[in-house]
DNA sequence: ATTCTTTGTCAACCCTATGGACAAAGCCCA
DNA sequence: TGGGCTTTGTCCATAGGGTTGACAAAGAAT
C-alpha cells in the first residue's frame, strides 16, 4: 500500500543535520584538517563550515589541534576529532563465550570483557548480557552513543533475535530490551552482517562500494554491503547462504533439507568428512596443518570443502557482480589450499571478465570483527559516521 | 580513494526538489487530490504545498479539475495530473526487431514504430536507431523529457553498451551519441534491468520493496531491484546469471565455459534439447504445447530446464532474501509444467522459511515491458516519479 | 440564520546557506 | 624592513524556503 505511508519531507533541519555529518566526516576522515579545507572539499562556503565546526567543538566532539604549514597565505588552523569524546558498547554474543567492550570513535577498544557461556542459554544468558553490560558501564567513560550487538541467528530489522539455536532464543527482542534498560540507542544485528561492515569500513581507502564478507565457522553465513549500506532482503535474511542446497543428495541437515552448503563446507561438516576419510584429526587447525604437509586424503576433504564455498561465491559474483569478497571465521584455519580451492572453483564457474576482477581475500578468524562492526554500526547511525582505517 | 571524492552538501534547493519531487508524486500516485490532503499526506504545510502545486501548474504539469465532495467544511479543490504534459521516446533494441515509442507520463505508449533487423548490424543499426527515434519525432508531440533505451547485452553505468552480440557493438556510448544528437537526457540500459523496473513500478499497489524479473529467452539475465533501486553491482553486470555454471560437466557455451546456466535452459538449449530426445517441435510454443498434452519425452525436456531455472532461483533467495520473483520473456510460452518445474526446485533448494513467503509469478513474454522500463527510468530520473498502475 | 469545520492563501517569522568585506597572519621579494 | 600578495577565519547583510498564525471563503450541522 503506497497509499498510507509516504516518504518523509525534507526540512531544514536536515540539511543542515547533512552538512553537519559532512564535516564531522571530513574532520573524522582526514584527521587534522583547517576550515577552509573542509569547505572546498565539501563546498560550502568557509562559513558554514566555521558554524558547524563550532558545533562540533562545544559538543566536545572535535578540538582545535595548532596550525598548519601555510601555503602562501594565513596558516590555517588545524582541527581533529576527539576521539575518546564518545564511547560505544558493544557485544559480541559467539558461539562459546559473549565478551563485551567498551570501544572509542576509531573503534579502538577501550577495555573488553568476556565470559565463557558454558552451556547458558534462555534467560540466564540474557543476564549475562546484563551483567557484562553492567560491568563494562561501571568503568569510567566518556558520554555512550549506544550500544550495538552482534548476534549469531537471524536477527529483524528491529533489533529482534527470531532464532539462535545455541541459545534458546526466539523472537527476542533485545535490542528493544537493552535500550529500555539503559536508555541509549542500540543494535542489534546478525553476526555475519556486523562482520560484513566491519571488514568495509575498515577496508582501507580503496574501499569498494560492494562487498561480501562470508563467515565460515559453525555456521555460514554472508554479510551483503551493497552500494555501500548493509542490504538486508525482505525479510532480514540477505546472506543466509548456508542453508542453499549444494548437493541435492547430500546429508541431512539440521534444518531439514538435504545437501545445504552447511553439510558440506562448515566446521562441523568438515571434521566429520575427515573422520570418514579415516584421518585422526580433532580441530580444523591439525587438519589445515595435515593439507599443508601434504596429506592427500586431508588435502582431498579441505579442497572438496574449499570448493563448496568457491560455488557459492561463483553465485554471488554472477548475481551481484561483487569485485570484493572476503572469507574468515574459524575455518579459514584450513590455510592456503583451503583458499586455493576456493578461488579456483569460484573462477571456473563465474563469467571471465567478472571473475578476473574478483578478488577473494581472506578475513582471518576475524576476532573483533564482530565488536568492531556492532561499533561502526552505532557511529554510522548516531553519528552518520564512516569508520575506515 | 576516500581521500578526494566527498558526499555532496546538501542545499536549499534540494530540500525545495525534495518536496517538489513529494507533491508530484502524490497527484501523480492519488489521482485528483486535494491540496490540503496532499498536505497531511506528505507532513508539509498547507502553504507549502500551495505553493508547490501552483509551480506544477505553471509546468503545465497539474492542473485543477473541480472539487471534491466536503468533509464538513470547505470542499477541497482537487489536482490532477496532466498526463499528456510530457512524452518520453523509448526505444526497445530487440533481438529480432527494434522497436520505438513516444509514452506519456502514465507510462501510456501514445505511437510506435518497430523495424525488424533483418540481420542488419554495426553502424547501419545505429542508423536504423536514429531513423526510428526521427520518425517517432516527427509527429506531434509535448515537450519531450527524454530518451529511454533497453538493449541486449551489457551494459556501463554510463550508458554505453559494452557488447551486444547479435548486433556487433562494442563500447558503443549510444547514451552519449543520442543526448548529443537530440539534446535530451538519455537513459540506456539492458532490457532484463529495464523489464525489472517495470514489473516493479507497474507491479500494483502492493509491491514489495526488492524484486528480482529473471528473463529467460535466447538468453538468461535478471534484473535486481533492492531496496526500491536498480542494483548495478561494481561492474554493472549484477543479474547476469545465464553465465553461472550449473553443469561442470555440461555443453560448451559461446562464452567458452561449459554447463553455463543459458546452456541448459536458454530457448536454443532447450530447442537443442528436444531435438537430441527426438521430438520434432521446431519452437518453444510447440513444445510447451506437447508437453501440455502430456507427451512425456516434451514434459522431461521441460522440466529439466524448469528445474536448473529453480535452482538458480533458489541461489537468488538464499543471498537476497526477496520474496517477489518474476519470471519472463519468450521461454516462458512452455506453460505450467515449466512454471511448476521451477517453484518445486525452487523451494526443494532453499530455505523453508524463505521459501514459503517466496511468490514467483510469471510475466509472461513481456512484449511491452522493455518500453516501459526504458520510460520509467526516464520518468524516475527527471521527475523523481514513480511509475505505477 | 448561526455556528462549526475545512480549505486555500497571505504576511510575518525563523532557519540556514551564501556572498562580500575585512582583519589577521603568513609568504615573497625588493 | 617594509610593501604586495595570498590565504584564513569571521562578521554582516541577503536570500531561499519551510513554518506559524490569521483570515476569508465555502460548505455542513443545528
Amino acid at each position: 500500500m503506497a497509499r498510507t505511508e509516504f516518504p518523509t519531507k525534507a526540512t531544514h533541519a536536515q540539511t543542515r543535520a547533512h552538512n553537519a555529518g559532512l564535516v564531522l566526516r571530513a574532520v573524522y576522515d582526514l584527521g587534522p584538517i583547517s576550515r577552509a579545507e573542509i569547505a572546498r572539499l565539501t563546498g560550502l562556503t568557509r562559513t558554514s563550515v566555521g558554524e558547524l565546526v563550532g558545533e562540533l567543538e562545544r559538543e566536545g566532539l572535535a578540538k582545535e589541534v595548532g596550525r598548519g604549514p601555510s601555503t602562501g597565505g594565513k596558516a590555517p588552523t588545524l582541527v581533529s576529532l576527539a576521539d575518546g569524546a564518545r564511547h560505544v558498547v558493544t557485544l559480541d554474543l559467539g558461539e562459546r563465550a559473549f565478551t563485551a567492550a567498551l570501544l572509542d570513535l576509531r573503534g579502538e577498544i577501550v577495555r573488553r570483557t568476556t565470559r565463557d557461556l558454558d552451556g547458558v542459554d534462555g534467560d540466564a544468558a540474557l543476564t549475562l548480557v546484563h551483567h557484562l553490560v553492567d560491568e563494562i558501564l561501571a568503568g569510567p567513560h566518556a558520554p555512550i552513543l549506544g550500544i550495538g550487538v552482534g548476534t549469531p541467528g537471524i536477527v529483524d530489522a528491529d533489533g529482534t533475535i527470531r532464532w539462535a539455536v545455541n541459545l534458546s532464543w526466539s523472537d527476542l527482542p533485545l535490542a528493544a530490551l537493552l535500550r529500555d534498560r539503559y536508555g541509549y540507542p542500540t543494535i542489534v544485528t546478525n553476526d555475519s552482517r556486523a562482520a560484513a561492515i566491519a571488514t568495509f569500513l575498515f577496508g582501507g581507502d580503496d574501499r569498494p562500494t560492494n562487498l561480501v564478507a562470508i563467515k565460515v565457522g559453525r555456521g555460514i553465513g554472508a554479510g551483503l554491503v551493497l552500494d555501500g549500506e548493509l542490504f538486508g532482503g525482505d525479510g532480514n535474511g540477505a546472506g543466509e547462504i548456508g542453508h542453499i542446497v549444494v548437493e541435492p543428495d547430500g546429508a541431512e541437515c539440521h534444518c531439514g533439507r538435504f545437501g545445504c552448503l552447511e553439510t558440506v563446507a562448515s566446521a562441523p561438516a568438515i571434521l566429520r568428512a575427515a573422520a570418514a576419510a579415516g584421518l585422526t584429526t580433532e580441530t580444523i587447525q591439525d587438519l589445515g596443518a595435515a593439507a599443508a604437509t601434504g596429506d592427500d586424503r586431508a588435502l582431498a576433504v579441505v579442497r572438496a570443502s574449499g570448493r563448496a564455498v568457491g560455488a557459492s561465491i561463483a553465485n554471488l559474483i554472477g548475481i551481484l557482480d561483487v569485485r570484493a569478497i572476503v572469507v574468515h571465521g574459524s575455518v579459514t584455519a584450513l590455510g592456503e589450499s583451503w583458499l586455493a580451492a576456493i578461488r579456483d572453483e569460484a573462477t571456473r564457474r563465474s563469467l571471465g571478465p567478472l571473475a578476473r576482477e574478483t578478488r577473494i581475500v581472506d578475513g582471518g578468524v576475524g576476532e573483533d570483527l564482530t565488536l568492531l562492526g556492532a561499533c561502526a554500526l552505532v557511529l554510522t547511525s548516531e553519528l552518520g559516521l564512516t569508520v575506515h582505517r
